[in-house]
DNA sequence: AAATAATATTGATCTACATCAATAATTTTT
DNA sequence: AAAAATTATTGATGTAGATCAATATTATTT
């Protein structure tokens, strides 16, 4: 089995229990995408036809608000999937960008397939409405940083949380994702220092 | 059936394909749960035993933060769920009070009696995913909708969306929705009668 | 190794919204 | 129908973070 097909069936092991051979036909409903830094999966005003899973580098969703700054979404590394959410589960057309932040290869599965896929197996199923729950449960954590935090928090948490990211994605994309200018991340970095 | 029972029944089969036997079996996983004005269903520190849907009145979820100042994360009224969504899905002590903000009738299931459920029947199974999915994409929305508008903006989306809610509940707890103070917030309705 | 493009920093100034404190209006309880 | 409790408004003032413009740094391409 290739490597990326390793990590990828380690974490839907770990979230489901399968045997060999139902992983296989879990697998085959996906497909291999390489994409190139810089280039898009989806963009605004096309449907999503597919949900991405990350299993080598780096992506990035962000909306472009009316005065022309981006807003970043969410950011995918490896183990990671992404997608415009909305447009993906509702089939309609995106309003956000999904990038690729470096040279990345996917695994993807259609919007179609995925109801097949989860019609097969009651354990697909399963599979799908875990991520959801724990999408929802992270969204709604995000929901309430965003209320109770400071700036500096929720850079803080970001820090702590996602250390991982921190080297890999520009300082301006992780300021738009916590809700903050670039010069004002900048600033706050140079307060940390002086501290 | 009992007349709250018939709108939990069509909230069921709107999003899968119930036979009545089915949907009995369903309900008899629920217990109703009558609540008065300003009870608590779940306070912090408590592991979250239930899932409630409102059939009759109107709740509030909302955390404190560490001023003391109200955040309010959910609004529910007749055919919304709401729990402290992250410690009833991990079981972990709740960070949220979800209050009753009118006498409410509740129905609940038990995180144990949803396991069950959720493997007695694949269809069951598939509700809860499609009902996880959408709450991932309504708080996806919230985040972007946080990220990207005005607080004016923020205050006339809600309307919009949530009419039926302006009148249930009290200012200052919409204004926590939305991320403002209640002071605030009255100010921004009273320039938008000034224009 | 230059040239170019992308990203980050810094300074000056501005503003959307918060805070605090008082009062007014409304709802609930007795 | 008063009294009490809850909710909403208003004024004065403060500040976290934005905006604009310039420059510095780092990464990418030729």
């Amino acid at each position: 089995m290739l490597e990326e097909h390793t990590l990828f069936k380690k974490h839907i092991t770990k979230r489901i229990d399968l045997e060999d051979s139902e992983f296989e036909q879990f697998l085959n409903f996906f497909s291999t995408k390489i994409v190139t830094k810089r280039q898009f999966i989806t963009q605004p005003d096309f449907v999503p036809s597919h949900r991405s899973f990350v299993c080598t580098g780096a992506m990035r969703a962000y909306i472009l608000d009316d005065s022309g700054n981006e807003h970043t979404i969410q950011f995918a590394i490896e183990n990671w999937w992404i997608t415009d959410y909305n447009a993906y589960i509702y089939q309609r057309p995106a309003t956000m960008f999904v990038m690729a932040q470096e040279n990345s290869t996917l695994l993807q599965i259609s919007h179609e397939k995925e109801l097949e896929l989860k019609a097969l197996n009651p354990k697909f199923e399963t599979f799908f409405r875990i991520m959801a729950e724990r999408s929802t449960a992270y969204m709604q954590r995000r929901v309430i940083e965003r209320l109770t935090l400071s700036a500096e928090e929720r850079y803080q948490h970001f820090l702590d949380k996602y250390s991982l990211m921190v080297n890999r994605f520009p300082q301006y994309t992780i300021a738009s994702y916590i809700g903050v200018t670039t010069e004002f991340l900048s600033r706050m970095r140079k307060n940390r220092l002086l501290k």
